[in-house]
DNA sequence: CGTGTTGACTTAGATTTTCTAAGCCATGAA
DNA sequence: TTCATGGCTTAGAAAATCTAAGTCAACACG
């Protein structure tokens, strides 16, 4: 028993721009460049011998064969993330308990700003700590400090933190491991990084 | 509309190993080696923050979350490879028509010899050539050379032929990007590398 | 009509991921 | 005991992927 599986971080880039019949949309989504998404398309593609999409000058359309495709794809990713939300569960609704260091939460950063003000998606709990072990007894689920440590057995993503100047500030958001990459997390770096 | 993925090729890598209860078994089937495979379960089981295996000095147990999280994932796969056998199809059952480049067909392969012998999957056709043209054609599924060349468009893998020295020739597997990657094709790979 | 914006594309080079190779250790068979 | 098996780890090599920068065509607006 064996699979004929594409590459699949191809395929995945192939559902998204299929849902947003845009690069450029799904590059958001993926947390990527445009072009990383263009390319990984294009060598979905030439593995498969099939043309998924049409390119337009402004936009895409997808051809049949990609039409035909897109719904099969899109039922089996929601079923692999059904499953592991299943086996590996995160939040379950209740607010994402949100640690920002003291250098970080006094000054004033639009971003920050924001979240504080709450109303974005995911709902949030902020307080101001920088203690790694509230972390790792559950009583937080990310930290976002200004050091780059990245204690080994969680999760460091490197951001770029924007200040009121235009310019940008490195931060790093420290998360279980558990809880690392699942969409509220990847929404609060979003809104993180966002001018 | 976002999904939660684990990363896909760990997810691939913990679907095989499951299935065969080896990372050994695993690592053949997906054509690397077993630290390979090792190391992409245990980055699905640090980003899931879940212990998928219970390692044992020889051989591999699922934990309850591993065995809950198997059927979900292969039916997805499932899913997935029958979308893709289904928008693109390869040989449906036919005989695969692999062209030798008379260097490889004159001598005596150990590999090239059982192909001619027949009896193993994929059934197999040779002929004697080394026309690229007939494979553009679609006269041939897959073009085996000793040259190097690999010719825009075309996929090429290279590989080791065995010779019964105990040594190796190198040599290159030329194949239609439709049909590279396809079960017959990594089987054919496979035969033709072992010893 | 220019001019600006958008969103596709390409390419080189950097970065990150993934794989191999080699060695270690415990088990069980000969 | 000695060997084979099949896990594990690690460094470094190799491959995949991303970014950055620049191109081009379509469209909207003054």
């Amino acid at each position: 028993m064996s699979y004929r599986l594409p590459p699949l971080n191809s395929l995945r880039a192939f559902e998204a721009s299929a849902r947003h019949l845009s690069f450029k949309r799904a590059s958001d989504e993926l947390c990527v460049t445009p072009g990383a998404v263009s390319q990984q398309v294009k060598s979905l593609e030439a593995s498969l011998g099939v043309q998924l999409f049409r390119r337009l000058p402004r936009g895409l359309l997808l051809t049949a064969k990609g039409e035909s495709y897109l719904p099969l794809i899109s039922n089996a990713f929601r079923a692999i993330s059904d499953a592991t939300e299943h086996v590996a569960p995160t939040l379950k609704g209740r607010l994402l308990r949100v640690g920002i260091s003291r250098p970080l939460s006094g000054r004033r950063h639009p971003a920050i700003e924001r979240l504080r003000r709450g109303g974005d998606w995911p709902r949030t709990k902020l307080t101001t700590t920088d203690d790694l072990s509230k972390l790792i007894d559950g009583k937080l689920d990310v930290l976002l400090r200004t050091s780059p440590q990245s204690p080994p057995g969680l999760h460091a993503d490197r951001i770029a933190l924007p200040v009121p100047s235009g310019a940008a500030l490195p931060a790093t958001l420290v998360t279980l491991p558990g809880l690392a990459g699942c969409r509220e997390v990847r929404a609060l770096l979003r809104l993180l990084t966002r001018a």
